[in-house]
DNA sequence: CGGGAATTTTACGCTCACGGGAGGGTTATG
DNA sequence: CATAACCCTCCCGTGAGCGTAAAATTCCCG
């Protein structure tokens, strides 16, 4: 009936389900700090909140499709964490100048992010500039070998 | 104005300050054979050419920005050396058709990694948007705020 | 309630990519 | 030619990021 707050506590399996992650690779995570402290059950068994199942999507988001290493990872969610106290903070106190200073300081730390990801876009572009060019010079000398000699593998399929 | 063009060998202390590598992970890469055989002096040492170094710094960002394993770029570094080599004249040496076989996968490869640097800058879009939404929604609260310095309006803070 | 299968736990092990020190040779510099 | 600074080759150590085995726990069903 009373539908108070069901924790509807996932358990591994689901997890590994709805994530992709591995059982072993979610321990680990835990282990190395990147979840917050997980409930268990009575024998041990770890019990995931929803909060936490968002969050290793986030962790393997950030992993397998930005390259990010675990330190970089614990680095961005710790960030996410510090705004969230700042929220918290912020909630605490009705004094304007306290609020604009909690603000302040996410709006700091959102920018650095922001930065962060710049820095790192501008490098793939430059990267991605590099490897047209190359890409470039292979087509001209897959020609040049077509024509010189015959080259059987030379159709064009893309 | 030279008459001879001397591979101007760098060494290992020059080649640490231009690359930012290590001299440890030098020479792991130079075991693991990304690295296409050093000179060496009469006493060991080992002399990097211009093209080595290029060669560094491309292992670096390939490692760093797209996460790759140095046995992937092991094999994207093949494909340029193997367009080095084809663009060297001695190409008369090859079977026209093996050379065209290589060109072709090195085209796919350098195909897919430009996929692979887009695909994550798309994501990595996303994420700043994610995060520029955030600012926004940071700066007008902190207009509020220095607005109606008293009034303790804007209490949903996310 | 009992017991076997499925699931999870911890603990240990492994690969990758280096770090670091010992022990000894090499190179630059005055 | 002396000496500091650098580099060489072993070779063991380390930390990230898991895989796997064996014990413990939970689930299910009669």
């Amino acid at each position: 009936m009373s539908p108070e707050k069901p924790p509807r506590a996932c358990k591994m399996e689901d997890v590994v389900r709805r994530t992709g992650l591995t059982p072993r690779a979610i321990r680990y995570y835990e282990e190395m700090g990147l979840l917050s402290p997980l409930g268990r059950t009575a024998g041990g068994f770890r019990l995931f909140t929803e909060a936490e199942i968002a969050r290793l999507v986030r962790i393997k988001e950030l992993q397998s499709l930005l390259g990010f290493s675990l330190a970089e990872i614990k680095e961005t969610l710790h960030v996410e964490a510090a705004r969230a106290e700042l929220r918290q903070a912020y909630q605490q106190t009705t004094d304007p100048a306290t609020r604009g200073e909690i603000v302040d300081q996410g709006i700091t730390l959102v920018q650095s992010q922001i930065r962060t990801i710049e820095e790192r876009m501008a490098r793939l572009a430059k990267l991605r500039e590099e490897y047209r060019e190359l890409l470039g010079r292979l087509d001209k000398l897959g020609k040049e070998l077509g024509e010189s000699a015959a080259a059987p593998a030379g159709d064009r399929a893309e």
